[in-house]
DNA sequence: CGTATTTGACCCGCGC
DNA sequence: GCGCGGGTCAAATACG
């Protein structure tokens, strides 16, 4: 009876085995619907951003931008990676912060107005803060010195981003608007955005984090984020 | 040699 | 008007 019993074993080994290829399956299954939904939020996000951007372009094209970018202590050379490329026209020791503050203007097209200045944070110096005025003519990451071949882009304008191809050489950023006090036009801003540079300054880093987190509105942009990294790795494994 | 960076000089707005 | 501070210019320098 010893071939029985070891035929009986190992239908029992299939058994569990399609019973593991099962529950397996239903994993699956419901990350599959978990990423769709979160794709699908995403994309809705998205578009509500284009059209609110397509909407208060011209109020935009004033306002500056903040990023903070996480960077080494003692790397002194302040270079934010932004998908676009810079050229430094000057550097000034301004009164309120000891490190020097960088400025430097977009040369990926000659007409190109955007300029952004960088300074390594005081209170924090593994943070770099690049702050960003105008609205780019062309798109990052082009072909350098090329100017827009489509007028439309120019109506549009480009944000500051953090191109993919970039991410992993940026640790951390995180993009501030700094909103004026007469933008009807715009949702209010948010408990934990500061109205100014100084009063980012002036809080600790981990105190302006822990408000992030407890914001719902960032909680779902955080799962958009993390939805869209999930599609690219979903594609990626695909291919 | 062409291009990018450095750095002191200069300009301009603002407060006193 | 003067001084101060932030922003920009431009000649000198460095670099590939």
């Amino acid at each position: 009876m010893a071939a029985s019993t070891s035929h009986k074993g190992k239908i029992k080994e299939v058994e569990e085995l399609k019973q593991e290829l099962e529950r397996c399956r239903k994993e699956n299954e419901a990350l599959q619907l978990m990423v769709e939904v979160m794709t699908s939020r995403y994309n809705n996000l998205q578009t509500y951003i284009q059209e609110r951007e397509q909407r208060t372009q011209v109020t935009v094209a004033n306002k500056a931008s903040q990023v903070f970018v996480k960077a080494d202590a003692k790397d002194k050379s302040l270079v934010v990676k932004d998908g676009y490329q810079w050229r430094k026209y000057g550097q000034k020791v301004t009164k309120d912060n000891p490190s020097p503050r960088a400025y430097y203007r977009c040369s990926m097209a000659p007409e190109c107005p955007v300029k952004k200045k960088v300074q390594r944070c005081m209170k924090e110096k593994s943070f770099v803060v690049a702050t960003y005025e105008g609205i780019h003519s062309h798109p990052p990451n082009g072909s350098p010195r090329q100017p827009s071949s489509s007028p439309n882009r120019l109506a549009t304008g480009f944000m500051p981003d953090v191109p993919s191809q970039d991410k992993d050489k940026t640790p951390f950023s995180l993009e501030l608007n700094l909103s004026g006090s007469n933008q009807e036009t715009r949702r209010p801003p948010p408990q934990h955005v500061p109205e100014n540079y100084d009063s980012i300054e002036h809080r600790s880093i981990e105190e302006y984090v822990a408000s992030l987190a407890k914001d719902p509105n960032f909680t779902v942009a955080l799962a958009a984020a993390i939805a869209g990294s999930i599609t690219d790795l979903a594609k990626s494994t695909r291919q």
